[in-house]
RNA sequence: GAUGACUUAGCUCAAUGGUUAAGAGCAUUACGCUGAUACCGUAAAGGUUGAUGGUUCAAGUCCAUCAGUCAUCACCA
């Protein structure tokens, strides 16, 4: 144990961690931190894997810190907290980057470059910057195991995932399906929705859109339509009915299948005539697209409402069509009437093919459809949309794909076979294949309106032409099938914000498709699934020790001729790298002896982070043999599902949810048990940080600059972590000055002094009750922070937990307890008062370092163990080992803390008054008047008086009792409590009560209750339900707060002006003794110049003078030469002070 | 386009539906205090609480509409 107390020259943050950093390496601190509490419940945590292929941003530093900040709370609460960390190492990022580098595209990935050649450079790159996170981890205090941490690339972790994925197989929830992606033919590769969310890839473009008719079959569905037109007194000779769909994409048109409406929209049967051919039609459209289409229509029309024109000249018909609304009725009415196929080619004929065409060419009913645009029936094509593949799965259509990979026209596509559908070769002669088609069904009586529309498409980032949505072939998890139980566990989630869980995760999972697996990239974790080749067995492997067996099998049936060195070399050597290429070289043997090879998709890197639960310990051999249903290595007992997991929003849709999903989908259990996402870091102007607007922060920077804790500390306590924040150096500069400033001075004003007087705790800890009042108040106030701060902290409300301790810090520890004391700290021997305040200010400050320990760890451990190497009051190393301040209900004192405050109150009251009669602090004045309104509130004030006195320099405090009527007072309802009572009556009440006389207000206070009439009906009024506070003392200046106000005489006697000239002397000479560099203790002698104006109050207050400036002689000398010059209200003065012996 | 969140002083944030008709801190200005202080205190200035309606005795707070910002999803006939 040191003797003193560590002083330190200045507050320099970065110097303090470099320091504590080296201590924490050398001790072993953060795996003692875990090691300590072996035994105890665990508290798991998992964490998020970042991906180590970027460099860390400054978002990065607050996610890690609210992790870091409950796990070390936690740790202090007696849990122990293993964590894990680990490092997300697939997926398309990685591989983009290693394309752009190597200067290739996709197609050229087993061209240019063998996959194996390819796959080495992904495997180098992802951990291309895991110095930088390492370092930027070790900097910014996060304690996470980087020994040993999972990574998604290594073997055990895919052969884990691929034992989960072997479960979902083997309870039917992994299957294969077409799906429609977005597929850019010009690249000739599917598109991940990460690549579609490329800036830049939406644009506006025109496209020929085209509203087609198709000729409603009249059958007993359709049969109340026909009726209608022959109820309707015209024409017989138009018995032609069409149901109007639009289309932005015309070349979708030939592989119609069927028209989908809204089963409670209004649609209308129209009479009318084709616009381009004029021949009479009926149409067949939602009502309120009818403007859309027709002149003057309104929302009253009706069965009957007409339009008709007197046709003159033919520009007027051209742009206006007849018309006459011939019958109303519900989507639901039309749902099953057949239509006939529009564009019929060989290829789409229905009798050529019964496959690819089933139960088509009829009207359904989605709910998808609205009537924003179009016609409210929607053209569907099932292999070109994803609502139209599922609608027409679930309606027997059929599949039609008249457009192969290319972009083009399959044969027997009539006149526009082998045409692209889309301008994809940069053909300067393109014919749009779009605009021929609508010529084609204008002519023919199709069309019903073609023009150009504009609209926003997706383009493939990387060929800049439009993307088509075309059927590929993927692998799903069917975690629709469990979707109502995810939403039940979901229920039982503590989400941060309440409304991540309820609203953004809840509706996501109301919404939930199933889970596209199915990646067609080179880097990532293989699906295990082999496929004889017309697809009628399949395998899909659990385990290594299964492949190899599988392999085996394989063997002995001879299917190894070529590859035979490769798989003798693998199985000699036990060692099977996973990945591509090798897993794809791998032919295994069906049931029926026939050879499978691997699909060759890879899955969702999603899949990877939310399997890490499991995957983060890879798999127990012995227990998979056991047949166990968590043959998982040993970390996993124990550990799941976590207590606690954070990160940004943006993992709602992503890691939180692939957690969720396969934690239910495997073992029917939450992952996690809360959750706290936090928002976005956006920089000082609230713009997102990118690269390309050159407003990113570097967090090493701001780090080495202003300190992890001050980082920190502003991250958590400037907003809640879940709202976005907007960031801003100055926030931090401003942590930095004003609460670790405070908190700095505050302990160097303590070891000052505790140095001095050799304090160290030795003494026996003093009675609170044997304790002064300001003792007992702080102690009093830091106990009700510990509890407040401990309520925040278990509800993972970090930020109010920190704006608290700064207040308290601030308000009460320095600028009140500490400025009122200080007195105590350097006054007098070292006895019972000085040991009281030692005693006290140190708990403060050692309670403090724990409480804040969690939020700035560097700092905390800094003040803590300089404190405790004095001390040694506990047994720990660092602050990180000891344990989370626990309130001690005893100490709290709730009346003590309220007159405090009181007293607070009253001195900034009386400050406010010296201010406006200019009376500076330092002139002692006589007394003050404080009006009270019981008798309580005098008791509480007297206990407080001293301190308010000597903290505004006032003699004397006078208390006027609520019976002097030199008082004048003010009544004013309690809302509250009347609201409920009154209501309406709220109003009158209120004014009434404002014109109360002074007497009324005292028979009123008497009495206890009284009766006002308001509008002549008299109402009853308690005490409780009206708030009197004083208002003015006729005569005085006052000032008031709340019920609080204080009166202030303001005469300066001579006598007073005198004590004032002596406290402006002392003043002066102090400020000699600091600037003479004087230690405290030295004695000194003054000689000063005999001015008359002052020489009479200085002789009068000389032994006071002495006392203060510990000067054993003062002199009054006629003149003085080579002196100090001094200016003491307005009167100069040269006086000589000399350091004695 | 859909859904959701947000919008309070120049800036960052407060304010269980309840009243000296919205409070702090920062920044600005002026004056003070300090034998711990890089602080602190007192004051000045700064607001139609994004807009418009509504519910209520009472709205920054609840509801509706609109605008702006952001996020997520989609780009869809």
């Amino acid at each position: 144990m040191s003797a003193k107390y560590r002083e330190f020259t200045g507050l320099n943050l970065p110097a303090f961690e470099q320091e504590i950093l080296a201590r924490w390496s050398e001790t072993g601190a953060f795996e003692r931190s875990v090691s300590l509490r072996e035994g105890a419940t665990p508290f798991v945590f998992y964490e998020g894997p970042p991906s180590a292929n970027g460099m860390p941003g400054i978002h990065h530093v607050i996610s890690r810190t609210l992790k870091d900040l409950v796990c070390r709370y936690k740790t202090m609460k007696g849990f122990q907290v293993k964590r894990k960390g680990g490092w997300d190492t697939h997926g398309l990022p990685i591989e983009l980057g290693v394309e752009k580098e190597l200067g290739i595209t996709k197609e050229d990935i087993g061209k240019k470059i063998s996959v194996e050649e390819y796959n080495k450079k992904c495997r180098e790159a992802v951990l291309r910057y895991k110095d930088k996170w390492d370092d930027l981890t070790r900097k910014m205090g996060y304690w996470v195991d980087l020994n040993d941490p999972y990574i998604t690339f290594k073997n055990e972790y895919i052969e884990t995932l691929w034992w989960l994925l072997k479960e979902l197989y083997k309870k039917g929830l992994l299957y294969e399906s077409v799906s429609i992606q977005p597929y850019s033919p010009a690249a000739g590769t599917g598109l991940s929705s990460h690549e579609l969310n490329q800036p830049g890839t939406y644009k506006d473009v025109k496209d020929t859109s085209c509203v087609a008719m198709f000729k409603a079959v009249r059958d007993e569905k359709s049969e109340f339509l026909f009726k209608a037109i022959l109820n309707n007194e015209q024409g017989t000779s138009n018995d032609e009915i069409f149901f109007l769909a639009w289309t932005t994409t015309p070349w979708t048109l030939p592989s119609n299948l069927g028209l989908t409406v809204g089963a409670n929209i209004d649609y209308v049967l129209v009479k009318t005539t084709n616009p381009y051919l004029y021949n009479p039609i009926n149409v067949v459209l939602a009502k309120q697209l009818m403007p859309k289409y027709f002149d003057g229509t309104s929302t009253s029309d009706g069965v009957g409402t007409k339009y008709s024109i007197i046709i003159q000249d033919d520009s007027i018909k051209k742009k206006s069509v007849e018309w006459e609304i011939i019958a109303e009725f519900k989507g639901s009415q039309i749902e099953g009437c057949r239509y006939d196929q529009l564009l019929k080619f060989d290829a789409n004929n229905p009798r050529f093919n019964k496959e690819a065409v089933g139960d088509a060419f009829k009207v359904i009913a989605g709910d998808f459809v609205t009537t924003e645009d179009g016609t409210g029936i929607v053209h569907t094509a099932p292999a070109f949309g994803a609502d139209d593949y599922k609608i027409g799965i679930k309606n027997n259509l059929g599949f039609l794909i008249g457009v192969d990979r290319t972009g083009r026209f399959i044969q027997g596509m009539g006149e526009f076979a082998g045409r692209y559908v889309k301008n994809y070769t940069d053909d300067p002669n393109y014919v749009d294949v779009n605009i021929d088609i609508a010529v084609k069904l204008k002519k023919e009586n199709r069309a019903f309106k073609v023009e150009k529309y504009e609209h926003s498409y997706p383009h493939c980032w990387r060929t800049d032409k439009p993307v088509l949505y075309y059927p590929l072939d993927a692998w799903f998890i069917k975690t629709t099938a469990i979707k109502d139980r995810m939403v039940q566990l979901n229920k039982t989630i503590n989400w941060k914000p309440k409304s991540t869980g309820e609203g953004r995760f809840g509706n996501w999972l109301e919404n939930m498709v199933d889970w596209n697996l199915s990646r067609s990239r080179f880097w990532g974790t293989p699906l295990p699934i082999w496929k004889t080749e017309d697809g009628g067995e399949e395998k899909c492997i659990g385990s290594i020790e299964e492949l190899k067996k599988e392999i085996e099998k394989a063997n002995k049936a001879g299917f190894y001729e070529s590859t035979a060195k490769i798989i003798a070399q693998i199985l000699q050597r036990g060692k099977i790298d996973l990945h591509k290429p090798y897993v794809d070289e791998i032919i295994l043997v069906s049931d029926s002896g026939k050879p499978m090879k691997r699909v060759p998709d890879l899955i969702d890197v999603w899949f990877d982070s939310g399997a890490m639960p499991y995957a983060q310990w890879g798999l127990d051999q012995q227990k998979l043999k056991e047949g166990n249903s968590f043959p998982f290595r040993e970390g996993w007992d124990g550990a799941f599902p976590a207590d606690f997991i954070a990160e940004g929003v943006d993992q709602t849709r992503g890691w939180f949810y692939t957690l969720h999903a396969i934690a239910v989908l495997v073992f029917d259990s939450v992952a996690y048990k809360t959750c706290v996402s936090n928002g976005l870091v956006l920089d000082k102007n609230g713009n997102k940080m990118s690269k390309r607007l050159g407003n990113v922060v570097d967090p090493f920077k701001t780090i080495e600059t202003f300190g992890a804790d001050a980082t920190r500390w502003y991250l958590i306590t400037n907003a809640s972590p879940w709202d976005n924040m907007k960031f801003d150096i100055d926030g931090i500069k401003e942590v930095q000055r004003k609460f670790f400033g405070t908190l700095y001075n505050t302990y160097q004003f303590f070891a000052l002094y505790a140095n001095v007087d050799g304090f160290a705790f030795k003494e026996k800890y003093v009675p609170l009750n044997e304790r002064p009042e300001i003792d007992r108040w702080i102690l009093s106030s830091l106990n009700t922070l510990v509890k407040r701060v401990n309520e925040f902290m278990d509800d993972y409300e970090p930020t109010q937990a920190g704006r608290l301790i700064e207040d308290f810090v601030d308000e009460h520890l320095s600028n009140w307890y500490v400025r009122l004391c200080r007195r105590r700290f350097w006054k007098g021997e070292y006895e019972q008062d000085k040991i009281c305040a030692y005693q006290t200010l140190y708990e403060c400050l050692e309670t403090l370092t724990r409480l804040i320990a969690p939020i700035s760890p560097f700092f905390s451990d800094n003040l803590f163990q300089n404190l405790n190497a004095v001390t040694g009051r506990h047994k720990v190393e660092s602050v990180h080992h000891a344990d989370y301040p626990v309130a001690n209900a005893g100490a709290i004192d709730l009346p003590l803390e309220e007159r405090m405050q009181l007293a607070q109150d009253a001195s900034s009251l009386i400050l406010s008054l010296r201010k406006k009669v200019n009376i500076k602090v330092r002139q002692p004045l006589q007394k003050v008047l404080i009006p009270v309104l019981n008798p309580s509130m005098k008791e509480q004030l007297q206990r407080v008086e001293d301190l308010i006195k000597a903290e505004v320099n006032v003699k004397e405090v006078e208390y006027l009792n609520t019976d002097n009527t030199f008082i004048s007072k003010k009544i004013k309802p309690n809302f509250v409590a009347l609201g409920k009572k009154l209501g309406s009556k709220m109003k009158a009440v209120s004014a009434a009560l404002t014109e109360l006389k002074q007497d009324e207000i005292a028979l009123f206070e008497k009495a206890g209750q009284f009766n006002l009439p308001v509008d002549g009906e008299p109402v009853i009024l308690q005490i409780a339900e009206v708030e009197i506070s004083s208002e003015d003392i006729p005569g005085w200046t006052v000032a008031n707060k709340g019920s609080l106000t204080v009166a202030l005489d303001v005469t300066v006697t001579p006598e007073l002006e005198a004590e004032g000239n002596a406290r402006e002397f002392v003043n002066r000479i102090q400020k000699i003794r600091k600037d003479s560099g004087f230690e405290l203790t030295d004695r000194i002698e003054v000689k000063a110049s005999a001015i008359n104006a002052l020489k009479d109050s200085l002789a009068r207050f000389k032994d006071y003078i002495c006392a203060e400036i510990l000067a054993d002689k003062l002199e009054f000398m006629p003149e003085i030469q080579d002196g100090t010059e001094i200016e003491i209200n307005d009167v100069s003065l040269n006086v000589i002070v000399s350091k004695k012996g």
